[in-house]
DNA sequence: AATGAATGAGGTTTCATTCAT
DNA sequence: AATGAATGAAACCTCATTCAT
């Protein structure tokens, strides 16, 4: 399942606790970093003793490697669900994921946060499934950058970097802390996000339907 | 200077070394981070005891102070060469400005990245500076995006926002490790960034120059 | 048992090595004073490592309610036997209470004298029982006065304060250093003490039994 | 004047700054205690350097030493003061002397605590003069005492002593806090403890004066 | 498999004392 | 004579990891 040494012999059971220790460590890094969490917290927070907690991992940083672990297996759920988006219109398509993905990455921006700001402690090891998770945000943003393109909506090259930049911007609330969040309303801020990306691809023919109508939110 | 409290009197002995401290514990912050460098480096790397260092600080936070500090005293030279653009032209300043950013920050990725992911470190009271050097940058960004509204090679709303997000786009290299500096080379990277910009706030009248060359790099 | 917070589970365990760390303290801080005592001194002489220590209690300040409890331990165990005096006669009471206490109080002066100059480093928490314990010794003192004032031996108003006196006294020797340990045998100076307080608190009509004989400790 | 190693040879400028030095110490060491003084606080509260301060001193325990002095040259001109009684009645001249000492104790409880309490970290050398200076108030009693045997007025013996035990009595303020200040106002007290040691050295013939009238006070 | 006490190196900070000027 | 910066040992405390049971 993973590169992860233990003592343990069971499988089903290795999987399990490492669940469990997974979960707490999340919330833990969550709000008060890697580093600042000791490993003894992991342990009450996961209700396991020390020595049974080093069975089951050999060091502390396969904390670490179980909590982004943990993050992505959650994430896909959410990402799988943005993902579904039924509309054939790839424009529609692309305003519907971002905005999913925006709502999710503000309502946890500590989570990414984390997983931004500490993925530097990863063992590349444990990076390359981190990366991976990136990589199908980036993938299913640069299939819909490619539809755009033929429906002739979308007008732009090298999608797989515009892909990566969109996937990018996402990340803008937590990063940044909107910089703005007092001053403009979440679905506000979303909404501009969506335009402006949306505007950076999109055929530059002056007869979008959005040139039209001069929606608030709109750059 | 600073709000540093030190049991030193002498002022220019005090600067000199607080740049002293500020630049060893830069590189090591950068290379380990701030909870993973020990007081002990950091006093070895500005070659003093570790005595003397705690007569020139009063806890490692103030180090963490300084070394941003001591970032954006480095950065404002970068910044205001980047600000000297002469062009009158809003849309060769934004191209220029970004440009010259990109490259500073590509240069200093690891720097910058540490300028990300531990400012939350600092102490409100340290914070302060950080937050207002960055809204130099979006400052900058927003006159030259009102310059352009005003000429009609722009047309977006809520400037601020949108330098906001420019600026922002500046920190991907540092942030994504650019996800694609195997594939494409920077200055290719660079000259895309920008036209993705470019793009999302500019008149969509298909009369733009830009329009017509299709720059290898352009979105 | 006592407020002190450690991260241990076994209350027996506890209980033992504080005692193990009270017992090393109590001998260490008589010796040389608490704040003169490290921290590693105490761990070495109760033969643990300094992180152990530290999940038996949580600072400095807790092996001194430790060292203080341990004192007053074995200190209930001299009062009490003092205090099982049988004599019916207040006046006897009180002439075998002072001597038992004084000659306990001479056999461990340094550690009285521990008990009264380092009590203002213990924290509020911690100095409330030894405030009690001085007040038991006190309230002994004050119901022999009081029984002997029923029965006409003694003539003395407000008790309680004539009882705070008494037990003052008993600290001359630690305090004053006695002053004149080398020109009178401890025997001679604890006569003389208990005369002295007898004396002053006893019916003044001349007809009393230690009136008569001319004993030489007699003030 | 006393025995503390100098570097410096103008004799008028060492006392002077020794002065200075000890009146800084003095507040300090009552305000904190010895050992929670730094030596830096020293020097500042002397508005010295440190440097400076090491040409008057050879180690912290010089402060000591010389905070001792200085309480004492303080305080002789207050026990003198209390000597000064001009009354021919021993008994009135101890009633005096007692009531003089005990208001001076009162006021300044803080540091005669001091002067109990730390007294132990004195070197032997430095010990000296506070023990003689402590038998000058010895001595006082002891004559007064001895006047008022051959008066008739105290029938005791051993004069030393007794001396002894008064002047260890007039110090159960600061060591014992009284115990009782709040419930009895401290010229209450300090009338109750002039009581008490006279009743026990006075002649137990029921013809003093004091047994007529009931003072409130009165033991 | 499981517990939790034990280890010891290393963390940050302070302080008496010395030294260059 | 005077300054105050510099030293380095030692202070208190924490933590990842191991070990006896």
């Amino acid at each position: 399942m993973n590169n992860i040494k233990t003592r343990i012999k069971n499988q089903g059971l290795i999987d399990e606790t490492h669940a469990r220790i997974a979960r707490a460590a999340v919330s833990l890094f969550i709000k008060k970093g890697f580093h600042q969490t000791s490993i003894r917290e992991i342990a009450d927070a996961s209700r396991m003793s020390m020595g049974l907690l080093y069975r089951y991992i050999s060091s502390k940083d396969d904390v670490l490697s179980l909590a982004y672990e943990q993050i992505h297996k959650e994430n896909l759920e959410g990402i799988s669900s943005a993902k579904m988006e039924k509309s054939r219109n790839p424009r529609e398509k692309l305003k519907k994921s971002m905005e999913n993905m925006l709502k999710l990455v503000e309502r946890d921006r500590k989570k990414y946060l984390f997983v931004y700001t500490e993925s530097k402690f990863l063992s590349p090891n444990a990076l390359k499934p981190v990366l991976e998770k990136e990589n199908i945000v980036i993938e299913h943003f640069r299939k819909i950058i490619e539809e755009g393109i033929k429906s002739g909506q979308f007008d732009i090259q090298h999608a797989p970097l515009a892909a990566s930049i969109i996937s990018y911007i996402l990340m803008i609330g937590p990063l940044r802390g909107w910089s703005f969040r007092k001053k403009y309303p979440p679905d506000f801020s979303i909404r501009y996000l969506i335009n402006f990306c949306l505007r950076a691809i999109s055929r530059g023919d002056g007869n979008k339907k959005s040139r039209r109508r001069k929606s608030k939110a709109e750059p």
